[in-house]
DNA sequence: TTATCATATGAACAATCATTCATATAAGGA
DNA sequence: TCCTTATATGAATGATTGTTCATATGATAA
């Protein structure tokens, strides 16, 4: 590690590679993003989220889960700022909050529909 | 638990939500295809194949990794179908394998820029 | 062959995370 | 007021995961 140059003993021409990697503090909020598909729960409580508004408790029968874990969920979702809420009396309503989610959710879904049973 | 059906004191006209929720093994899949993108040293791995064919020993010193923890995150792409390589000699070259990854990885960026520093 | 380089991989470990359990808040109804 | 309903949340726990370390494979050079 005493070398700050790409130094294979093969030589490929790769001078101007540094400039093409992300910023460790873009990579990291990037990762963060994705960390927030990348549970079934969340995925699901998304999908149902994508027609209706919905409040907790029938969300929570919905998926067959908890009221706890569901709220759990709502949280990470809120604090991720793709999903809002309205309280109405006793009852919480959550809807999407981002024109970005269902883009980039039915590009994930082409992709593993289109692979098949690729998986390892 | 023993409703099977959406009843909050409230009602609210939910009679098919359930059709609009995605299926188990789907979400299942979907969820394991994003877990990809949800880690930042990933993350810096395609942002680095976007534009360049990188053996690992580069590809290390790109990222400042050991080759080992780089060569583990290269088996998962593989694994995922999101990279492919090409061996020369004792150099191994990996390149991006999917067309869905830039549009994904863009529409992440696209999100995260525009929100600003709005992490909680 | 023996040595070295490039890469892959199993095992171990620390860190992260999803769920459960218990409890708290807050709104209505009796 | 007291009780119930809807939701939120801290702590604990089991599972998953990223990295390190040690080692293995496979290719080239001497």
């Amino acid at each position: 590690m005493d070398s700050q140059y790409l130094n294979c003993e093969v030589n490929h021409e790769n001078s101007l590679l540094e400039k093409e990697l992300l910023e460790e503090g873009t990579a990291q909020r990037l990762a963060e993003f994705f960390k927030i598909f990348a549970d079934p729960t969340r995925i699901k409580i998304v999908s149902a989220l994508f027609k209706n508004r919905i409040c907790v408790c029938d969300l929570a029968k919905l998926l067959n889960m908890s009221q706890s874990a569901t709220s759990h969920q709502l949280r990470l979702l809120r604090q991720a700022r793709l999903v809002k809420y309205e309280k109405i009396g006793k009852t919480v309503f959550y809807s999407l909050d981002d024109e970005h989610i269902e883009n980039i959710f039915n590009q994930g879904l082409e992709h593993i529909l289109e692979q098949g049973g690729a998986s390892v």
